[in-house]
Parts: structure tokens; sequence; C-alpha cells
DNA sequence: AATGAATGAGCCTTCATTCAT
DNA sequence: GATGAATGAAGGCTCATTCAT
């Protein structure tokens, strides 16, 4: 990715926490994979903590502006929602950045370690408060719902991390096949409906014969 | 947990590894919490790899139970899918299993090593299976949906594992206080509501008051 | 080659030992071998170190026999000297005695532990007594020469014992077809005629050109 | 031997091997003989069989010259075979090389390891040549006999072989006082009379004193 | 600015041994 | 008489780190 090697070593790293986490990661293979000697991370970065910091300030720093885009107050809501899923969806394929990106910010989420609160802080509660802002423009209340709605922003985004963090479980389910035939603007439209309908918003998610039918629903419905 | 030798060693290792990561935790440390000699891991189980696959399967074994109960096909499919959902919910906060088995699993599905086949086997298929069912019978047709109608179910569970895959997150952005308030009962009725919502089965979730725009709905819905 | 436990678990220690030397060899490994469990060897030996000894004790028991027998003195002592060469190869590849007696027993004496000075006494020395005998009464001072006439002695052993000790070197270097196709009678004959030589008891090895020869060896002679 | 920490470690891990074999010889004595730390045996060799196979190396290069002087076709063939096995005898006992090199050798040759086949190919062989070729020219024919004269020559180097590989036997059967009187000088002369009078080029080496019964031996003195 | 050499602590595993039954 | 379970010590090796250059 970068020419120098403090480049070279954070991306090295970066793939390294990513794929194998911060224990399972050896210096050694960082340097060796970089291209640089042992010595240089700690001549960069100090110790192995601060390189693994290095790798999350990058990836927060790159990753955290696509869905943020969606912020625009002008568009109607349910644009702004579609756009917020869309980008948090496109963040986690996108080819122009480095695919452990994504990964590693996932991993410091589920074990956080003492960097995790300044990547809630930068990335994540910017994320958390623009999406809140669509969510109460698309459906005026819902702030004021049971534990000031955050189980319905968790209920869209959870939609989101799903394919990120469960990848593997999805391929091996769906089959690798069908499963990498899922492609962004699918998933984008799939979880917007989904969550669209449930905020009373959209029409259900069920095909055609969810659609028309009133009559079906009532039958259905205890 | 458990009094002989080996029970306490599978204890000690699955909150060790939940904990820690499989590199993260050491032998040293887990033979001293379990009070038992750092050889009694190689008497036992062969190696440290073989006792995390041990820890798994244990995990497993004690998981599977709850959300199957809703397989009872006699019961409407909207209780089927809350009983599901309200299962996997308190199987992650049974006072009376062992923390770990959940956080184990979920470590081993977002990164699995050689062992992950066996419990998608034996755990994950299952789940899967059972949820398809209910989903069909709630809306026939979401079978032949794009893609099987995975995503439908991912919608569904995704929610569910947020809980516990993004706890920490979760508990950083509402508050402690806030979060350590929501129980399985809340949280099993927002998920099925928000689900069923979705699937056209239910109301939206903001409530009766929250649907004023039958207008607006109708303009964005495509 | 023992139906008890104790006769098993010296065979099974004599052929690691032999094989892999005592730091090489693992009590469990041998126990395994034996087929019986790790603290028989406790229980019937004491220690490791113990069941080394027992095995050298089985080990020189069975192997002194055969040189031995070319001790009669009324035989003309080229034919006790063949005899006891003949011994000594004989108990190498004898196919009634378990292989690990002899290479244990070089083992020990190529690398003495404080097993060996019971060895040399009880194995070793009557050996050499007798060579020594043999050897007075076919070049009657050989006693008299230079230190006690013992590298006469080692001259002959050795020509012995190389076959034993540097069994896998004359493998490669002889190829192993040929190697193979060395057999006790060939190899006693080819010693004995070249110590004997050597003595001045008889031809020089060299071929049909050396036996016929007063003339054929004017020629060759300085 | 050497200032550099590779060379120390070679040096005390050669005297380590040599003394107690690979399995017998721990790393952490070696370093701490070597006054390096563990982690440079992994650093300058890799691991611990790496090690050991310097060690040979350094052993056969150092090792294989001296014999081979002997090589000298202008010499007259009974003074070629007495340097060939002066020299060895004196390679075994040189006090400007290390103790070890030596032995190692011969342990690796007794109880070869993959690493016996280079120490073959480069120190074996060269010298089994040069000797074939020495005794071909001293009894032509010699490599006509059976299994290609191989045991001839091995009767040759066998004697010399003796002195290293049993020497702790020899020291206790002659008494310690006696065997350390024995010189390099004396036991070349010795195996080179040994084996001179057994090809029939010199005379038996109990001297004419013991050449009473004249009928044999006439035939065979010179 | 950057590195080859070296370090001590810790890793997982296996050792020979012993205990309680 | 014999064994399954357990032990402390030591095994070889790799770790992240630092030093002298």
């Amino acid at each position: 990715m970068a020419d120098d090697a403090r480049g070279r070593l954070i991306d090295a790293a970066g793939r390294a926490f990513a794929e194998r986490g911060f224990e399972g990661a050896s210096v050694r293979d960082i340097c060796s994979d970089a291209g640089v000697n042992v010595a240089a991370i700690n001549y960069h970065f100090g110790d192995k903590q601060s390189l693994y910091v290095a790798c999350l300030e990058q990836a927060q720093c790159s990753e955290s502006q696509q869905p943020l885009r969606a912020a625009d107050p002008s568009l109607p809501p349910e644009a702004r929602l579609h756009g917020f899923i869309r980008g948090m969806l496109a963040a986690q394929g996108d080819p122009d950045r480095p695919l452990w990106h994504n990964a590693l910010m996932l991993r410091e989420m589920a074990h956080p370690t003492s960097a995790a609160a300044e990547v809630l802080k930068r990335y994540i509660r910017p994320l958390a408060e623009t999406l809140r802002e669509i969510l109460e423009q698309l459906s005026p209340g819902v702030s004021g719902m049971p534990h000031d709605g955050w189980p319905v922003g968790f209920s869209v985004v959870s939609q989101v991390l799903f394919y990120a963090v469960h990848r593997p479980v999805a391929r091996l389910l769906m089959g690798e096949a069908e499963h990498d035939a899922l492609d962004v603007d699918f998933l984008a439209d799939h979880i917007a409906r989904f969550s669209l309908a449930a905020l009373g918003r959209g029409p259900a998610i069920v095909g055609p014969s969810a659609a028309p039918s009133a009559g079906t629903r009532k039958t259905v419905s205890r």
C-alpha cells in the first residue's frame, strides 16, 4: 500500500492483526511481510501495542467516510437510511481499501482493548448519531421509545454487521457460490426494506403475495 | 463447575479462550486457574488445541437446546418465532450456564478454526433449519426469495447476535446503566416485533401513533 | 520374548535403549511397547536407570557364551582363534537372541555409564583373557610385547567389532546388497586369516597369487 | 575456540553432543557453556538439529586432511599406508583440534542421523577411496577379492577406529597408566606392521624370535 | 535512519516419577 | 500386584524487545 517502511509496516500489521488477532500475529512475521528489519517496529512505533493502535487509527480514518455521506438532511429519510446502510456495507467490501480495515475494527469492537474508547468516540459514535437522526426523521418518536430507542438502531446496524462478522458462517450455510453472489446493492436493498417495513415506512418484505394482502394478513395474525 | 480435574480444566480453559482467544490464553494460566498441574492438560487432552475443541464441544452441547424448543409446530408461527428469539437470547444470558459458552462459540464463528465445521453442523445448522421452517410457516414463499431467503433469516438472527457480539459497544453507546437494564424479555419482544413487522405479520414497531403518514409510505415504497 | 510384564519391559526397553540411547528412549514409549502401564516401570525396577541396568545384565548373560567355547585348550590355537572370532561374530547376528543385546553392549562400551564396570568385569574381561591365552599359545611371547601385548589383541577384536559398530557405514560404503551378502562364516574366515597372517601363522590374505607363492611374493616384497 | 557467539556455540555444542549424544545434550547447558542466551541457538542455527549439523560440518572440515596427505602416489605404498594410519590416529589425538571433532563423527557413524549421508560423502568416502588405492598399489588384486576387497580395508581401519571408539574399554582393560602411555607413533607402527604382515608385505608382528615353528612360518616370512 | 545480533521471559509440550486406590 | 491420575521439572523453541553500531 505504502512505499515507506512505516506504511508497509502498518499495512502488513493490519492484515496480520485482522486475520490472526493481536496475540496471534507475531512481530517477526509482520516485519518479514513488510520487508523490514525486526527492530524497525520498535524504531517507528515503540512497541507492538503502539503499532496496533496505529493500525486502528489508519483503519478508522479511512473507513468512517462512506455511511456518513447519508447525513445530508435534505434527502428523504428513506433514501438516507438506504444510503447509510449501503455506505456501511460498501465500506466492508470496498476494493479501494485494504480488506483488513473493517475486519480489524470489528475485532476491536467485539473484544475491546484499551484502544477501543478512541475508536468508539471517533468512528462509532458519529455513525450512531447519524443513524439516530435518520431514524428520528423517519419515525418521529423513536428516540423516545424504551431505552432511548437504541434497540431500534441496533436492529438496523446488526443486519449490516452480520455480513462482516459472520461472513464465514454465512458462506458455509448458504454455500460458497450462493454467498459470493450476494452483492452490496442487493444486501442494501434487502436490509433497507426489512428495516423500513419494520418501522412502518414500507411494505413487508415478503414478495408479491405479501404486498397485496390485507386479507392474507388478517387470517394469519392472531 | 465440575469437581474433577478434567471438568475444571474445560471450564477454566473455556473462560480463558472466550475472553482472550486461543493464542491469548496461556496453558499455564488456565491450569493455575483450574488448580491443576500444567501436565494435566496433556494428560487429559493431549494438547492445547484438543482442549480447545473439548471446550467447544461442551459449549455447543449445553447451548443448542433453548431456541429449538420453539420447534413445536403446533404453536402459532408468531409464537414460535418469539420463542426462537427468546431462546437464543436466553442462552446468551442464562445464569445457569457458564458465560463463556456463548462467547466461545461466537469467537469460533467469527474466526473459524478447523473445529468450526463440526460446530456448524451440530449447532448452527439445526438452528438455521428451525428458523427457516418458522419463517416459511410465517410467510409462505420466503424460501423462494432471492438467495433462497437466507437474507431474511440473517436479518432476524443478526439482531439477536448483536447483543452478544457487540455487547461492549452497546454498553458504551447506551451507557452502562441503561444497557444493563435491558432484559431478555424486553429484547425478545423488540426483536420479534421488529421482525414480524418487517415480514408483514405485525404492526410497525413504532406503534400505531407513528403510522399517520400512509401517504408518505405509499410514495416511498417501490 | 517373555510373557510376564517384567520380561516384556526389559525386552522393549532393550530395543529402545539400543536403538535410541538412554536419553533418547522414553519410558512412555517403552511401556506402551511392552503393553504395560507407565507406573509398572517404577513398580518393577524402581526407575529408568535401574531398568537400563537390568537390560544390560540380560544382554551380557545371554551374549558371553559363544566366543568362550573357543577356550578349549586341546584344540590347535589357529582353530581356537577362528572359533573365538566366529563366536563373537555369531553373537552379533544370532537370530535366536534379541538383536538389541549386542547393540546395547556396544553402546555401553563406547559411552560407558556407571553400569559399565560391571559389564566389563563380567563380560569383557573374560573375553579378553581368553583371547590373550589363545594368542600366547599361538605366538609365545606376545604377552611380553610392548604394552603387554594388548595392541595385538585389540587388532584382532577390532576387526570383529567393526562390523557391529560401523555396520551403517559399511552398508553405505559397500552398497546394501553387497553388504548384506556378507555372512558370519566368510567374515570369520577373513578376519582369522588376516590375523593369523599378521601373527606369522598363516599365508598372507591376498588371493590366489599370494597363496602359492614364494615366487610371487618375492616379486612383490621390497 | 572462537570468539564470536556462533563459534562458541558450535564448540560448546560439539563437546556436548560428542559426550552425551544429541538427546542427552540440552540446549540450555550448551548455551550456558558457550556463554550465550538460549535464544541465540535459534537465531544462529534455527534449531537444535541444525546446530548439530553445523557441528558435524565443522568436525568433518577440520578432520579430513591428515590421512589424505598419504595420498601422494610417489611414495612407496608401505610408507603411504603407514602415513594413512598415522594420519587417522593423529587426527584422533591432535591437541590442536577440539577433542570432540572425532568423537562426534564416530557417534554419527555408529548411530547415523539424517545428516550421516553428507558426512559419509564428504569425509568417509574420500578416506575409503584413498585407502583402497593404497591397498591396490600394495597388493595388486586386492580389489578383486570377494566383496570387492572391502573387508581388507575394513580390517585396516578397524584397528585405528578401535582406539577412538573403545578408548574407555581399552583404558579399563590395560589400566589407565599403561593405556595413556600409548602414543600415536607406537600405535601407527603397530597397526601398519600388523596390516602389512597380513598382506604379505612385511614380517610377522611377533618378530624373528617368535619363529621357532619353521615350516609354517617360513613361507610367510620375508 | 536503520539494522544485525543478542536477550530474558515466556510459550507449549514432554519428561520421569509418584500417589491413591 | 498393578494401575489410572496427577505432578514438578525440564525440554526445545519463539516471543517482543533492546543494544551497539
